[in-house]
DNA sequence: GTGTTATATAACGAGGCGTGCAAATAGGGG
DNA sequence: CCCCTATTTGCACGCCTCGTTATATAACAC
């Protein structure tokens, strides 16, 4: 899981929001970002190797540019992470209603300690 | 989005699976981080802190302890987005093989790089 | 009250990250 | 060749976050 700790950063998910529209020139991504958060090219540069050394994004060269685009499964590898997590919590929630209505409910303090 | 800002953390993705499972007092979770990653109880608290102030999760108090729970929205804030990112890119992806079932093939010049 | 458990806060240092600027590299094109 | 454009890299700096240790607060028990 390399993806969400790189994709802590603001600016790099704005990065990977524009990339999924599709393929962009560094030059272009550096303009969008610029505009929109103020910051300089070579920072945006700087973002995007570290995308690229997580694998969340890879580079084309077309002449002097270099093609940016997103590389999916990595997004793919967060939503996972997300949806196994919520899914968890959704089993439990499952599970606390049923017991509910079993009518169960006044059990639930000493339920989760007993180390 | 708060949520994704602090999970890059990979202590705070532990607790935050931790928590998923069910609630859990301070002091487990300290323990269970403690063994897992060599960090000590005031550093777990902190991360706790961190995770509260974001909205991932909430505490109610116990006696002296401090019962913490995952709160579900926060994680699916994150599965909400990562699949939006994905979509798009599915979408991309669709309209890719249209463009190459109509004979259009020769086009992906450049398509293999790296550093 | 004193003592003990559970957790949070304070104070501090180390390291990493992001930034801008300036310079370097890569790839055309005259 | 030399110059121009696109992009990356080197450097210095400030800030923010992490971790540790020491200490404070809160709640309970005696």
């Amino acid at each position: 899981m390399q993806a969400l700790d790189v994709l802590g950063e603001p600016v790099r998910r704005r990065i990977v929001e524009e990339l999924a529209v599709g393929p962009l020139p560094a030059g272009e991504v550096a303009e969008v970002l610029h505009v929109e958060f103020g910051i300089s090219q070579p920072a945006v540069s700087r973002h995007l190797r570290v995308l690229k050394q997580a694998g969340v994004v890879e580079s084309t060269v077309d002449a002097q540019r270099r093609l940016y685009s997103l590389k999916p499964e990595a997004v793919e590898e967060v939503a996972v992470w997300a949806q196994r997590i919520a899914q968890f919590w959704n089993q439990r929630l499952d599970a606390l209603e049923t017991e509910v209505a079993r009518g169960k409910s006044a059990r639930r303090t000493a339920e989760r300690n007993a180390s």
